[in-house]
DNA sequence: CATGTCGTTTCAAATAGTGAAACGCTGTTT
DNA sequence: AAACAGCGTTTCACTATTTGAAACGACATG
């Protein structure tokens, strides 16, 4: 999924933008990329690519692999991430909640937020069985494909849901839903149940249950779920595990100030 | 430690270099700073610093904290970072080396890089007891005043020790050393012995032993460490304790294909 | 009520950034 | 071996962006 999202932004100088969008753009890279590339994929010259390199390289947010010339991203990034990690209330408070919640299903879960007009995973207790793709902090997860995308957009600014009404829903898998209506009709039921499940939706043979965590003035400002396999959650999920993911995510909730 | 240091930089461009080390400084910040108090920090004017905000804002970089006004790091970087943790050779090769070290000796262990002239802790390792200070990821170490700095002036690039020779060398405790010339006799005592030591100078009571980790090519990329109190890690330490780290750090940098 | 400091905005002036084009290098193809 | 393609790097005339002094309204303080 690409994010070079050439999106115009309030108030941000065109030069910065692309510089930012250039590190994003490698740190969801597999591998080192040629400057070439990363000109042709922002629609910059070469020129001015190699400037940015550069300036983001003499401050550590990118690399040079010296063998190909390539560009990679830097170490500063993890290091200033790791750096300011403890200022994010949400995840030190909802911490000892989440691995309490991965005790009592077993299931691997997760943290999201709204980063940058993306659903993104904060943080992933592994559980018994490990599943690693779409989990990894720092993965940014479909609006419409996913559990927790469907709890932003149930509950979350209703700007969410317009772009999704006006972009094509690209399916993940057969299962993923792909018709406007139909999201829209599942989005209500979220809406009205309080919670989210998306079987097979992302990967085939896999479901999430999420639910939304609020601020201290009723803002969705996260969203925690179980991820497991079906035979694990299925379908049609146990209300045990569905009572276990929603108690948690009020319990966040409340020890972020929430009131009901 | 502040790190604004406004050094010229190969081919930064100053629009951007500028953009970075303020999001770099709120990365180090205990909590939100005022718009005034930055552009003081920088010798910029406020509207600038307004512009660099906004643009940092609009990808998520920073944040405005609604009540106060007043701007904080935001949660894109700590994202960031865990996207592209697994790109970094060094924390993925060395991880389960260092949790058998902490097994095998009960303390934190610990693991830096040289980043944009700094030595930083990449990963912690946490022993039997906790010590946070001066070990959490992100931070910045003294290099004439950390057993891991020392590794980096007696082995890394001799631009850091004539760097440091050039500088005041303050002190962090009583036990610092300040005096330059002792300093070098101290740094090319670890070149001789192949391991480092700092008791007392950047915590007293506190001790760590370290040693360097190279790459296939023989330069250094990191360094590791055990990191705990004197009556553990004695200013003389046990031989056994050198040789467990002397030892992991050959073991690693052997997995990066590094050959005596 | 006066004062000080804040974040935000404006816009003339200044400066930085842009990108087409060229270059040398390297790997691939013929 | 020669030709070709694509790479990263550099140049510099031109363009566009960025800068920052100044002003403003808001808010906190004495």
């Amino acid at each position: 999924m690409s994010d070079v999202l050439d999106r115009p932004t309030a108030g941000a100088t065109s030069t910065l933008d692309l510089a930012l969008r250039i590190v994003e753009f490698l740190a969801y890279q597999s591998g080192p990329t040629t400057l070439a590339a990363i000109a042709t994929e922002f629609g910059a010259s070469k020129a001015t690519v190699h400037r940015h390199l550069r300036g983001l390289a003499s401050r550590g947010f990118v690399r040079q692999d010296a063998a190909t010339g390539r560009y990679d991203v830097g170490v500063k990034l993890m290091v200033l991430g790791e750096a300011c990690r403890s200022r994010f209330d949400i995840v030190t408070t909802a911490r000892p909640e989440l691995i309490q919640l991965r005790d009592e299903t077993g299931q691997a879960v997760t943290i999201c937020a709204l980063v940058d007009g993306d659903v993104v995973v904060l943080e992933l207790t592994q559980g018994r069985t490990v599943i690693e793709f779409a989990t990894r902090p720092g993965t940014k997860l479909a609006l419409h494909a996913s559990a927790h995308g469907k709890i932003w957009l149930a509950f979350g600014p209703a700007a969410l849901l317009d772009a999704v009404r006006q972009a094509p829903l690209p399916a993940w898998t057969p299962e993923t839903i792909t018709d406007p209506q139909t999201l829209e009709r599942d989005v209500a039921k979220v809406r009205e149940r309080g919670w989210s499940t998306a079987p097979d939706e992302v990967i085939s043979g896999v479901n999430t249950i999420a639910a939304p965590v609020y601020d201290h003035q009723g803002r969705l400002v996260a969203s925690i779920a179980i991820v497991g396999a079906k035979q694990f959650i299925p379908a049609d999920p146990a209300d045990a595990q569905v009572e276990a993911v929603v108690g948690t995510a009020r319990r966040i909730s409340r020890a972020l100030g929430w009131r009901e």
